[in-house]
DNA sequence: TAATTAATTAGGAATGATTACTAATAAGGA
DNA sequence: TCCTTATTAGTAATCATTCCTAATTAATTA
């Protein structure tokens, strides 16, 4: 059976301190400013572990780094080109998705992921 | 300026044969047999180079090692958890995203990639 | 055609995120 | 309190991919 430990507890409040689209990275600096003697491996564990047990999101993305999210509810995502930020994307109807796909003959699909990249305004605004 | 040599012709014309989401071990373990003496950092260079300049495609899905693909036109893609096959998925009407979609203030999107996960026909057939 | 130059190559080393391994530690039930 | 076993720290291993370097070769110029 699953334990309670603090090392969880810890990794767990800096997610949800952290709040958007962290690295493994991130939250391990983050945690040993603190907490120097929680191990890089406990940190990455412990960051599966949540998110498999759903109380944190787990983001892959294409060519890039896993990434950790405290929200929950399902969204999609747009990545900058330039500085490789990750911002959050609604889509209106995503229902209408389902509708107009054609998936191969006998797919059964649970989930799907959108990745919109371009430039974001940040970038942009540099540029001019 | 870049040279045409005999090894891009042959990892050109692999793709082009192997067809659809090659990764670069299939690519290179494919040319291996004829032609024994290319190494596997030229199969690596040339297919970035090829798609580069647009005569391949590269795909890089989330949680995947890259591909590379002979079909030019885009289209999104579906893969199996438990084979990990890669299939294509077209949408009737792609316009239709771009209409429902909130993207972050600012942000000029180019290009957008979709991936549906579930299960293929045939290892759900196996279950059974 | 021969000489020149710079891109390309083979082979192997380096990279970097992530996972695996192992002895020591500690959570939580009996 | 004792006992079982999940968890930990620290490090090694993994694996796709890129980088590095001396040797080679394509293609330009004389």
């Amino acid at each position: 059976m699953k334990r309670n430990t603090i090392h969880k507890e810890i990794i767990l409040n800096a997610v949800n301190e952290l709040a958007c689209h962290v690295t493994s990275e991130t939250v391990y600096d983050y945690i040993h400013e603190k907490y120097p003697h929680i191990s890089k491996s406990t940190v990455y564990r412990n960051l599966r572990s949540l998110a498999d047990d759903n109380l944190i999101k787990k983001i892959t993305l294409p060519g890039d780094v896993d990434r950790f999210d405290h929200i929950i509810i399902s969204h999609y995502h747009a990545r900058c080109n330039e500085c490789g930020k990750i911002f959050d994307v609604t889509i209106k109807t995503p229902d209408h998705l389902e509708d107009t796909i054609v998936l191969p003959e006998g797919f059964q699909t649970d989930n799907h992921e959108i990745l919109f990249t371009g430039i974001c305004k940040s970038c942009l605004d540099k540029k001019r």
